[in-house]
DNA sequence: CAGTATCCTCGAGGATACTG
DNA sequence: CAGTATCCTCGAGGATACTG
């Protein structure tokens, strides 16, 4: 398989991955949510050459979680924002940022601070309906019958 | 850059995706989240090479993400688990999830059911200080003043 | 500034065969 | 089954110079 071809998987976590899933589309994300709108900034922040800078901003672009937004007219000149598709990818970059504050050694540069309660904020994933947070372990995967043939389910009891 | 240097980043995210923020190893979290163990069913599921796939098992191991279990001794059998540190990158996958779901095209082979409650689960983040939901602009970011010289800022105003 | 143009490297990953 | 061994391709990305 190639990356390419997950964007015709039966999975959405597949399909997400083929699109955002890589490791340049995520470090632009924590930067778009940092703040930071314009080319030279993001190429400082991230290292990202000018070159492989320009062709991620691009296909964010088409994707359509970023869009160019002119922001003087002599000489002209674009700054990129996050569309409504790109803002709700902030759950994917809390998580892996939670995820290293837990897991792996190094600074934390950044802590998120809650507005209105004033508080440092941990997030916690919880049930729409019912409000309650969740773990894995408190979720039952359903797997479409239409599905569930294509799968190879081998695994020992326990 | 190249991606190893993101190691070193004072940025636990661009940590995390050093660690985990890679094509393969997203999809292969997806498939142990789903229960799948064995290098077989990894491998039919994923249509990750067996090479490929033999390296980032072992990379997974050596992050602590998984562990090999022996589950059969004659002959030596060893199948795959998540360890805390990979159980604990659940909301990642899930976000990804959760996001191809509302924003992709194509069929939503997986749903998730809260047991507790009975219904279809929608993930939603709350602050675990105060429990109310929370979105990006809920939030303020807090840079370190240690690294807070380190970061172009250049931007508009608005 | 915000990019484009060129050239080049190199290693991840694909394909396939093989083994205890 | 659960991998290892080999060989090869190819394109992402690095480096650098250039431009409106």
């Amino acid at each position: 398989m190639s990356r390419n071809d997950l964007a015709s998987s039966a999975c959405s976590v597949a399909r997400s991955i083929e699109k955002v899933g890589d490791t340049w589309s995520l470090m632009l994300l924590r930067e778009f949510f940092l703040g930071t709108r314009r080319f030279e900034a993001l190429h400082k922040n991230t290292s990202i050459s000018p070159h492989v800078l320009s062709g991620r901003l691009k296909a964010m672009c088409e994707e359509g979680v970023i869009e160019k937004r002119q922001y003087s007219e002599h000489p002209p000149r674009d700054e990129y924002v996050l569309t409504q598709k790109g803002r709700d990818l902030w759950p994917v970059v809390l998580a892996l940022k939670a995820w290293g504050d837990r897991w792996l050694d190094g600074p934390q540069a950044v802590t998120l601070r809650h507005r209105s309660c004033g508080q440092v904020m941990q997030p916690v994933i919880t049930c729409q309906a019912c409000g309650q947070a969740v773990t894995p372990r408190d979720v039952v995967t359903e797997i479409g019958e239409e599905f569930a043939g294509e799968r190879c389910t081998c695994r020992s009891e326990g």
